[in-house]
DNA sequence: ACCTGAACACCGTTCAAGT
DNA sequence: ACCTGAACACCGTTCAAGT
């Protein structure tokens, strides 16, 4: 009992440490994701995270990867299907899918701007699905700017009424005070209702508008490939 | 000389702190803005900062009001057209031009979740506009959300081969080890050429593919609100 | 009413030292 | 080769105390 073995632990490795970050950062969100943090979570010292990893910027890196390569291995069981459009929209759709099972990734991925192998594979098949649709290189080109994060499935919201924010209080009585400086939004959310307010992610941007935007886009792209 | 009055400096107040936080991000970027520096460029402690905002986030808000503030400025200066289309196109335009006088803008936008009065009335004017174009309100809706950032003048791009971030030389060793495994990312980029790395705001974000996306969707509302 | 000094809890990170 | 303890510079923030 007394010279009792102390549990050998298993070993550090890049890999463990990228996982216990993305579990911190899924049960508590980024802001928890310290080096501390996970250091506790494997049993380590905070200091010897830095054996594995470089510093706080190669861990954001890492779970980058981590996230995206979940997203790729569920694209890439996805069904062939020959319209370009029908299978850049599935694609997505299953991106985002991903997506919402960690509703830190939007912010993570914007707060990035380091090109990740994952994320270049990932939009390299898309390309090659606009290219099967007939598009120029120019015109694929032109349509991953315009998707922007909406090619990852996720789309930036600056303004939802509905569910902007964790103080939605605030936000009515703000509006309410607003009101008649607002004229046109106040009669848009009248008649909106919005009195679904579904799945978001991290922010406010639900699934049905999504959509929308999506095939908005989509739309327009085979409109001028089809030129 | 001895009891020489130390030069009554001016009280601080809301405003001169925000003031001073805007010039320190645009000088300096969004992380130097911190309590400590703020109070040193106005010849005071950090603390006292909290005597006239509340915390650090609150700072921020203000931050986005003040350049919200200059935005709605702009953009009621211009000339009234009838023609919905053209007016918000230039509308967003010259929001975007105000947005690249303050190359934070982008990042802090995104980080907020709060909704501010000056972020309302901006996307009200845009909600007028469609309606004197004959949108319905649901219509209207859904272009907000279509819109995304992209109301307000600029994009999250996750991706842009051309200048994606401060090490584009490590990004194209990168993309060339990956080449035979991105095959149609190679070819398009090969073709695009890309040798117009023009202004960028905080991305890689340039003006020639901001208005494509933008002409696109505009004109995919169009359609949907002449059916 | 307005501002400050000292202090606290928390970061990321270094480096020499341990096994 | 891998991990740790002690220490550093830097955050935001509090609170009692000064004028």
């Amino acid at each position: 009992m007394a010279s009792q073995a102390p549990a050998p632990r298993t070993p550090l490795s890049r890999d463990r440490v990228l996982r216990a970050a993305v579990q911190i950062a899924d049960a508590d969100g980024l802001d928890a994701v310290t080096m501390r943090r996970i250091g506790e979570a494997l049993g380590a010292e905070a200091m010897s995270l830095y054996y594995h990893v470089a510093n706080k910027n190669d861990l954001l890196d890492g779970i980058v990867d981590v996230l995206i390569d979940e997203l790729n291995e569920a694209v890439d069981r996805l069904v062939v299907v020959k319209d370009w459009k029908a299978a850049m929209r599935h694609r997505i759709l299953t991106a985002r899918a991903v997506l919402l099972r960690h509703p830190w990734a939007p912010r993570l991925l914007e707060s990035r701007t380091t090109m990740r192998p994952a994320v270049v594979i990932y939009h390299d098949r898309l390309v090659g699905l606009m290219r099967s649709g007939g598009f120029s290189y120019d015109l694929a080109h032109h349509a991953l700017h315009a998707l922007g994060s909406r090619a990852l499935g996720f789309s930036q919201e600056l303004f939802d009424p509905a569910n902007a924010n964790p103080n939605p209080d605030a936000d009515a009585r703000m509006l309410a005070e607003l009101a008649e400086q607002v004229p046109n939004l106040a009669g848009m959310l009248a008649e909106v209702a919005h009195d679904d307010p579904d799945s978001t992610i991290g922010w406010c941007d639900d699934q049905q508008e999504f959509e929308f935007a999506l095939d908005l886009i989509l739309d327009g792209l085979a409109r001028l490939a089809s030129r």
